[in-house]
DNA sequence: TAATCATATCAAGATATATTGATATATTGT
DNA sequence: ACAATATATCAATATATCTTGATATGATTA
């Protein structure tokens, strides 16, 4: 139960599911990537992700001083019925410009 | 954007979790067969099986003073999963008693 | 080692959601 | 019409979640 009330917490904000259409559309980011293209505050950014990564959604990769994250593969089926759910919304993503960072 | 985060906010609740199952198991029930068996107030479980209904999981149907929750059928790819994943879940089940009400 | 940059975490305030008891509505039986 | 029953809604309080700005951590570079 908490698991699955883990997942369903992770789903239900608006950021989030902008950030896993994002990262499904683009693949791994970093955290400064990210605060670039969809213009949000560095700390509210990093909140977000560690929701989504608890929730089993993401997965991150530290090369030196950046976190990449992603979209983790494989995800389970209810996870992954969600993202397709995700791809389907009307949902006009800001592209991603310079992979690469000083913010 | 908005009818997803309706969905999963009507998932991220455990008071609607274990309704969601009790239905899925126990089939169309009323308000007071559900007050009865799970021991909730009437308020509570009102409430809940509104956000339920508004969510697009439940269907009502009034005869006369009752009202007969189920779960609605067919429903779309992710919210049929979502019942499922809920089905898999170790939830206890109180029993449905008496069909016919007078709490 | 000091400065800088990327990221994470914390604290405070604002907003949303859940619970309960009280009240409203609507149907049935007398 | 009245009383009783089933359900819905409201108001108040409690709890959780989101946002922001400030601070902490930790890696890289000068």
């Amino acid at each position: 139960m908490e698991t699955f009330l883990q997942t369903t917490a992770a789903l239900n904000d608006e950021t989030r599911v902008l950030l896993l259409r994002f990262l499904d559309e683009n693949g791994e980011c970093c955290v400064c990537d990210m605060q670039n293209a969809l213009g949000m505050i560095q700390s509210r950014l990093s909140r977000h992700l560690k929701i989504l990564k608890d929730a089993g959604f993401l997965r991150v990769e530290r090369k030196g001083v950046w976190a990449y994250y992603s979209i983790r593969s494989p995800l389970d089926r209810f996870r992954s019925e969600a993202i397709e759910e995700i791809r389907h919304l009307e949902i006009t993503l800001p592209p991603l410009q310079n992979k690469g960072c000083k913010v």
